[in-house]
DNA sequence: ACGAAAAAGTTGACCCGTCAACCTTTTCGT
DNA sequence: ACGAAAAGGTTGACGGGTCAACTTTTTCGT
């Protein structure tokens, strides 16, 4: 199942090609699966449940769109999270008076409950991770990731 | 379009809550975009589609199950990628008479043109990310996507 | 040299995530 | 206060990516 030798020759055209851009794939993977599997040990929510459950939990009442702005995902990914909640019976909905539009999301108790259960493993994990660096290391980090958005974010160039 | 200000009250249970995975997370998703655009402006590749030719270009003559071990994508994946390039002219497979169960597989030479296209660009991108740091900066950033990569890696833990 | 185990690759099924189209309700300019 | 535009949300379709099952070929222990 290993097979990772590098084959017969060449180099890249570009020695440090796509480091940046493929270490960061690499790593994001890596911290997809390992929540993945943190969920489905604790409760057997997914990542994206586990996301809106996140925010539900912060903000009392909020809507979707509340929740797909501040995740940054698709709206159509919450809307159908949301559904896959309500119909686990870890969220309710009431309609808002104010605006017909949207509706008021929260957490129900068996939520708290499989949240909860979550929780503590994924704060952990999440502890072990910024612990792992430095407070320098820290500060770089972060510096460094508002930078690079900031190319990410060119749409022009290229 | 924008309803980015904050709902009505109440914090997330950690103030840097998620902050570095879901700041990775954001990042990754943002360069993603950023590539497939720039892709789909100078030849019409798909990101996985340039991923492959990154290798066949690096690699004279290599498999499907070399490229999925470098690149680390599934090999489902590569395997599908490799028939549609062959399916559009691009790569061309000739058997391994020392060995019957893998392809060695090549750029063709409108393959090649597809890929000469879009590289400049490509690497004009990765190259504006890394200049987008310091020396200092990129050395700490590369130490500490290793450590949040160990990390990463623990399945026992959480 | 034979059979078991492993490797290479393919395929089908499935979930994630995005995009565009659409419907309804609300807002806003005039 | 009316019509246009915008916002909230839902849905269908699609490509990306993973997993597991399976086929064929090769390797390796005895």
């Amino acid at each position: 199942m290993d097979n990772s030798q590098s084959p017969q020759a060449g180099q890249l055209e570009r020695p440090l090609e796509q480091r940046l851009t493929y270490r960061l794939a690499r790593l994001h993977v890596k911290l997809n699966a390992q929540a993945t599997r943190v969920l489905r040990q604790h409760g057997g929510l997914t990542l994206v449940q586990w996301r809106v459950l996140v925010m539900l939990n912060a903000f009392t009442e909020t809507t979707v769109g509340q929740v797909s702005s501040m995740t940054r995902f698709d709206k159509a990914l919450i809307s159908r999270t949301v559904k896959s909640l309500i119909r686990a019976g870890f969220v309710k909905a009431r309609s808002d008076d104010s605006d017909q539009r949207q509706q008021l999301l929260s957490m129900t108790a068996s939520g708290a409950r499989v949240f909860g259960e979550a929780a503590p493993h994924m704060y952990a994990r999440q502890n072990a991770l910024l612990e792992s660096l430095d407070a320098t290391q820290r500060e770089v980090m972060f510096d460094a990731l508002d930078r690079l958005e900031v190319v990410a974010d060119r749409t022009d160039a290229f």
